[in-house]
DNA sequence: TTTCTTGCAAACATTTTGCAGGATA
DNA sequence: TATCCTGCAAAATGTTTGCAAGAAA
């Protein structure tokens, strides 16, 4: 199960979803239920398509049609339960939102490697902008792109016109 | 004080566009000449499509497919003359890169709007975590998502389910 | 003349939707 | 029972690509 080390998570994802759906008048069905479920059981970012793989390889015959994944997803989203990290290979990639903390990301624009990391000073910043602009911030994501500590050490990728500024 | 950092331009986007051809081997054609005056004609954040209207709209009769425009916009973002903002409307959204200077973005989440800031302090942020990971960071991207000032002023639209808790 | 480009239409990939049968409160 | 939900297939959307004709170096 999911560690709820630094935030402390009063009711379970299952719980908060199911709250919002109550707020909406919809329905805890046996499909959600077991989306929810799969959702949260790994911490790893996520797009729709390896949801739905997960999903197919599970071998309690549970399968959830690519729809209604769809379709639960934009809820899971709207729940404040997930969210959108980046796009990646022109899908939308998700991460846990709901029990975890803000947080951002270095991407490595070799090999795809998400890293995350958390900075208080980020946000004083954008409030400080925000207020100046009467703009009121209910979110944010920052990306850092580069090379990860990996794929800086390979000489041979960068050609010669290296940019000496 | 320095200007090496406020971006001085030295050749026009257009010799800018050109000299990253050369460097690939490719051509300065009729099509992306008209292209990179478009996109570089007004200031304006753009789509795809936003930019194919706007050629078709031209008087002198200077069409430009759809495809070229694609595959135009992929190589002004490579030439470092463009780069894509955000998505909307499920849409990559464009905007000036080459002299122009490093900003990030205030989004409304109601009418869409984006406004442009610029802050030192994220950059210097970013180095510092950065160094933490041993990562390189090119670019970032920072996003605030919320309401603008005018937007903020409708207290009708939060319905009264609010999250209490 | 050789190579690169274009426009077109078709192909693609992801995501959304209409609908009929099935499930939930 | 009165909705709501699901799975399916088809549609929609934004973007890419193969190809033959045309343009640039």
């Amino acid at each position: 199960m999911s560690d709820l080390e630094s935030v402390s998570v009063a009711i379970s994802p299952k719980e908060k979803y199911r709250e919002y759906l109550a707020t909406q008048r919809l329905r805890m069905t046996r499909e959600r239920s077991i989306i929810v479920e799969e959702v949260f059981a790994s911490h790893e970012h996520f797009d729709a398509d390896q949801l739905i793989q997960r999903l197919d390889q599970r071998s309690d015959g549970k399968r959830v049609s690519r729809s209604t994944v769809y379709r639960s997803i934009k809820q899971l989203e709207d729940a404040g339960l997930i969210r959108k990290v980046a796009r990646q290979d022109d899908r939308d990639l998700y991460e846990h939102d709901y029990g975890y903390p803000q947080h951002d990301h270095l991407i490595c624009k070799k090999c795809g490697e998400l890293t995350e990391f958390h900075n208080e000073q980020i946000k004083e910043i954008l409030e400080t902008v925000a207020r100046e602009f009467g703009f009121r911030i209910e979110s944010h994501r920052l990306e850092a792109h580069g090379l990860c500590k990996n794929c800086c050490r390979r000489p041979q990728d960068r050609p010669s016109k290296l940019n000496l500024i």
